[in-house]
DNA sequence: CTCTTCTGATACTTTAAAGTCTCAAAAGAG
DNA sequence: CTCTTTTGAGACTTTAAAGTATCAGAAGAG
């Protein structure tokens, strides 16, 4: 008769693609719109409403797993970075040029929507929050950013230029390619033309 | 018997000040969560849930109500500045003071939650993208930002950083009146110290 | 104080989305 | 091709929020 009753990815099986892509464009619409319905999640991710509850068990379960998933990537991006111990400068360079692109996960742990109950998901959420109130830290701290603006605007700040580039990208309104080159001129320089004798910041064309 | 059937509201009357409170409230509220239930807004504004109704014959006229109210507020406080005709970066600098108050309002009208259907709510919310859209134009032709910067993305940040600010501010972690301050700074030359040079400007301490 | 208006509480119905179940058929593996 | 796994469709139940109705009592006007 019938294997295994557990159900048991399988490396790289037809099962965990589908499940990827579910999660995939999930995030995708929920980063969008909070609360959208698990019908348009299926729809998007092209699968039925039931295959969505068979890997699913409710939508609590499935925004959990998003949260786990979210931070398991920016994780994944941003630790290469931190370890290499570069200057705050070139920290916040590196961290816009792979967090924009996670747009998506990014703003969805950031976001406030998710934290209510699920002990074990505030602590990730505060873990992302610790992280870019460090960095904001440093970067006030070796003069990147003036010393007289309040930590929380940085930060506040910091997280909607990511997440503002990752949607107007998204909705195709700027290259992908010149996205992350925006957002740290927005950030750092504004957007007034540089009269002066300011040389452009390095890397960023 | 008694008089008049329909709900008249006699200028300032405990109707009107009910009725407001409501509106008030509902806007605070969904502003930060765009699918609060009915429940918490009532809760909110301190009036019952049946009051709610009385006022508000579905959670779709509300919405409306809410959308019409911010555009009056919204046009109330720009038209007088755009009636000055001042200089593109004035304007800015005016705008900016008058809207990050209203960052409920503004943010509210500009996010694409309630567009659907109501044909009349279309239009308002259209006029809001234009004027912002307009501004940004503005800005680029009077080189108050550099030609190079995408109109799309000036009027997303500009968005933004209104609405991030306002959001700081009401959750305490600004001080209201830095708020239009940073805003502008933000916009214009960013965060960065703006000495010449990068080694501390100030000598010691 | 008296009379009317307005409100809050509560119990009720309706609706839309969440969640369950079954089955036939598509997709893969051998 | 055959056999097994996995899926989509759709019918069904449950749940939570929307929406309705009623009524007793608070608030306000004269």
């Amino acid at each position: 008769m019938s294997r295994e009753l557990v159900i048991l990815n399988k490396e790289n099986s037809r099962q965990q693609r589908t499940k990827e892509k579910m999660l995939n464009l999930a995030m995708y619409i929920l980063a969008k719109n909070p609360n959208a319905s698990l019908n348009e999640i299926a729809e998007a991710a092209e699968v039925g409403r039931a295959t969505l509850f068979r890997y699913f068990k409710s939508r609590k379960q499935l925004l959990h797993e998003l949260v786990v998933e979210a931070d398991k990537k920016l994780e994944k991006a941003t630790r290469p970075i931190i370890e290499k111990k570069l200057s705050a400068r070139d920290t916040l360079e590196e961290f816009i040029r792979v967090l924009v692109p996670l747009g998506a996960s990014f703003h969805f742990l950031n976001s406030e929507q998710i934290n209510s109950e699920d002990s074990g998901i505030a602590d990730l959420y505060r873990n992302q929050l610790i992280r870019l109130r460090e960095l904001s830290e440093r970067l006030k701290a070796e003069n990147v950013v003036a010393a007289d603006v309040p930590l929380a605007w940085i930060a506040a700040v910091l997280d909607n230029l990511i997440y503002t580039a990752w949607i107007t990208v998204s909705e195709g309104d700027i290259a992908t390619n010149d996205a992350p080159g925006l957002v740290l001129r927005s950030f750092l320089t504004g957007l007034a033309p540089q009269s002066m004798n300011k040389t452009n910041p390095r890397g960023f064309s």
